[in-house]
DNA sequence: CCAGAATGCGAGCGACCACTCGTGTTTGTC
DNA sequence: GACAAACACGAGTGGTCGCTCGCATTCTGG
């Protein structure tokens, strides 16, 4: 026999109005403020542990200590290990969605390809340095199917927004070869993304023009002259 | 009381003369043949397992069960699940240590960049094609340490061997530029080498030459017209 | 102020897994 | 053939970890 506890550990936002209406499962458990504030914490510290432990080797009982709380208050919230994970993955994903909506979108072909690169490189970059979860999450061999799934989504979602940047840079270009060309600039980025997180300081920054580099020569050459050469 | 058990693993080749010598500890132990194509056996199993579920998640009664033989047999051989890991390594960076000598030793100045770039690209793409488990071992973020220290190893003696051959293309150039150069180098491979194991046949081959763009292009700018350009 | 819900606790349960041990079988040696 | 050593087995052990349950405490609506 199951309880019929929790079940609601993706709800924050969406804090008020309950939706009473629909078939009678899963009935709705009013959250309290300091239920709100706890799940706050939760997340926090699973950040933090899953950053130094990676996922699989993170125990639950230590993501509550390092909380400040009991196991239990934990499951409180949580269904279960995975549902934390998810959680953080899509608050990441997100907030994502906000940076990259900025970053990729606007894909004027008036830029010139060196503003577009650097601009791009430049807030992915940012995101990334301030929320450390997010490369352990997407880039670790043991996670859940479920984030894997988020990931495998939002490498889609980027390498599309590429190929639509590429292919109005370069118009009578085969389809198969845009999309292998945005693949490539994806995984030039990612590798790049993590020379850039293994240095501080002024290091950093220069793997990042190197990024920079790295792209705008591999695509300069593609683009004929159409690619403003500034 | 600890039994005086297995605790030599690592020691096939040098199969027979045994070295009495030496403090009185850790006495032989010698292997039939059969025993040798038992480890023969695991390791195989366990590259397979391994290859699938990654270090971690694979249980030592998995590999056991893919080698068909018991638990306890394996451990006849292994001391414990990291030792296979160990040995594993070890016998991968024998192998790779013979193909990157070719593909990396000859730093002569004549060759264009090109070349040097597309036979090095090929001879360590081969290698991991060849062997996958090597990938694996080297890209889980939950491997034990001792296995870590050999991929740093491995990373550092790569950078060191690409800041040579560099050097020895771009002479005028500081110390800390070229170190950067051959670490982006090493990145730009590396990620080129997890999209070319994702694609099959005439795709794969499309990315392999992709790398070799990359690369190539990275690198032609930096030598002025030192670089034959063919 | 007082039910009842939400929150909080922490010992403990069940499952899994690396690893062991007692025992039986094969192989090499004299 | 006899003895020892290497090999093989697989049920079992100890430890870890995800997760639970009964109970205490705090909040909220009426």
């Amino acid at each position: 026999m199951f309880v019929n506890r929790v079940r609601r550990a993706g709800d924050n936002h969406v804090p008020d109005t309950e939706k009473p209406a629909s078939a009678g499962k899963e009935q709705p458990r009013r959250r309290q403020a300091r239920g709100e504030r706890r799940i706050a914490q939760l997340l926090q510290a699973a950040a933090s542990v899953f950053c130094t432990s990676g996922y699989s080797a993170a125990s639950t009982n230590a993501i509550a200590r390092e909380a400040g709380v009991s196991p239990g208050t934990l499951y409180q919230f949580f269904p279960n290990k995975e549902a934390i994970a998810i959680e953080l993955g899509d608050q990441l994903m997100h907030r994502m969605r906000e940076t990259y909506g900025e970053a990729l979108a606007p894909v004027d072909p008036a830029t010139p390809l060196e503003e577009a690169v650097a601009a791009a490189v430049d807030r992915f970059i940012a995101f990334n340095t301030e929320h450390p979860v997010f490369f352990t999450l997407m880039h670790g061999t043991d996670i859940p199917g479920r984030i894997a799934e988020e990931h495998d989504a939002l490498h889609s979602t980027l390498v599309g927004r590429i190929e639509g940047l590429l292919s109005s840079l370069l118009p009578d270009t085969p389809q198969d070869v845009v999309t292998r060309t945005a693949h490539v600039c994806l995984g030039i980025y990612k590798a790049g993304l993590e020379l850039v997180l293994t240095h501080e300081g002024a290091e950093r920054e220069a793997y990042v023009q190197e990024v920079k580099n790295v792209l705008i020569r591999y695509l300069e050459p593609l683009g004929g002259d159409r690619l403003g050469r500034a």
